[in-house]
DNA sequence: CTGATTTCTTGAACTAGTTCAAGATTTTGA
DNA sequence: TCAAAATCTTGAACTAGTTCAAGAAATCAG
């Protein structure tokens, strides 16, 4: 079941078998359907969640303009509510299945014990954190250098099982425009 | 002269006399002047940079608007471009003093050997990354809740000091907007 | 298989923020 | 101390993307 995990740990650190199992008791893993919330607004996000099969996205309500996605995740993604996490406060955004969902949680209060146990797992984090630091200012490159028509088309080219798995208007919503804008590009290319 | 970082670091890790020494043989003090570069476009990024006096700004040139900033410091900040640190790349992007500025630069190649020699310097980082990358979610969200004008609101009563200390075009150019809206925002506040 | 729900499309009116251009003010270096 | 450079302001014309409203197409649960 968490042969993904493991496998995602070594690409970036070696890891025994026996360490694997020390990381196992660490690892609590769950399922959720399809709609349903691996974390609710008003909840203080107690962890780090894993994507083992499925397919999640994480949100904020915004009364002006309902909700707005900030993060997917597909398998081997970790997603989670850093600003709650880290701060233990409530969380103000929302992270829910978009189909039925396999996941690993590392929670927070057995996260240094772990790194305790199987020390290299600690590098592993940094190295991700320092991957989705990357992807963050990159993304924010995007949003300030390219036009909305770019920015769908250049994550379109990157992220083409999105396109697949995730409705069009959640994609609109994570570039920071409306679904309707998003239709009136398509019309235009198809022209 | 590394009195800074000493104590940044001991806000999150232990860190004994000794392993200061250490430390400080794996890290490179350097000056530079108003509007001297630390790292320019076309370079591949060498190292992380932590701000012991002065302030920078890292942006890249886009054709359409001039030049995009995507990260401020000052003193106690780190900076970087993790995109060409991280892929050994040319930069697309620069990093330059907007004061007369004092700063370490820890090298890539070294880091591996400094993480081995005081470990701790590893959980660190994880926790700056983590703190970063939560800046960096935050960002985002505001980029794509807030109108410009609430955004620049926000920036500068979070930022004072960098109002202060930083042309209001570069603010501009920070938050997404150009320095004509920025004009306009504080004249309706006088009103 | 079928009605209900979810997702996608289209068009017309609209607005937040841009662009261009020019002048005013502040800061800087020699 | 003063000219040059950098920064900030203002107004008028403009545009990328929004909003609203309504219908069409696709998908889903039972």
């Amino acid at each position: 079941m968490l042969t993904n995990l493991f496998e995602h740990i070594r690409k970036f650190v070696p890891l025994s078998e026996e360490e694997e199992q020390i990381l196992a008791q660490y690892i609590e893993i769950r399922d959720v359907k399809k709609k349903d919330h691996l974390l609710k607004a008003g909840q203080v996000c107690q962890g780090n969640y894993f994507i083992i099969k499925g397919c999640c996205r994480a949100y904020f309500d915004s009364e002006r303009d309902g909700e707005q996605i900030y993060h997917f995740a597909i398998e081997n993604w970790w997603i989670t509510d850093y600003i709650s996490l880290e701060a233990h406060t409530p969380s103000e955004s929302n992270i829910q299945a978009l189909e039925n969902t396999t996941y690993a949680v590392l929670y927070r209060d057995v996260q240094d014990g772990l790194f305790a146990a199987v020390p290299q797992l600690e590098r592993y984090f940094r190295i991700i954190l320092q991957k989705a630091l990357t992807a963050a200012q990159l993304r924010v490159k995007y949003i300030f250098t390219q036009t909305g028509e770019e920015r769908y088309h250049h994550f379109a080219g990157s992220f083409p099982d999105f396109v697949q798995r995730v409705p069009l208007y959640m994609i609109a919503s994570y570039l920071g425009f409306t679904p309707e804008f998003i239709s009136k590009i398509r019309a235009k290319k198809k022209a």
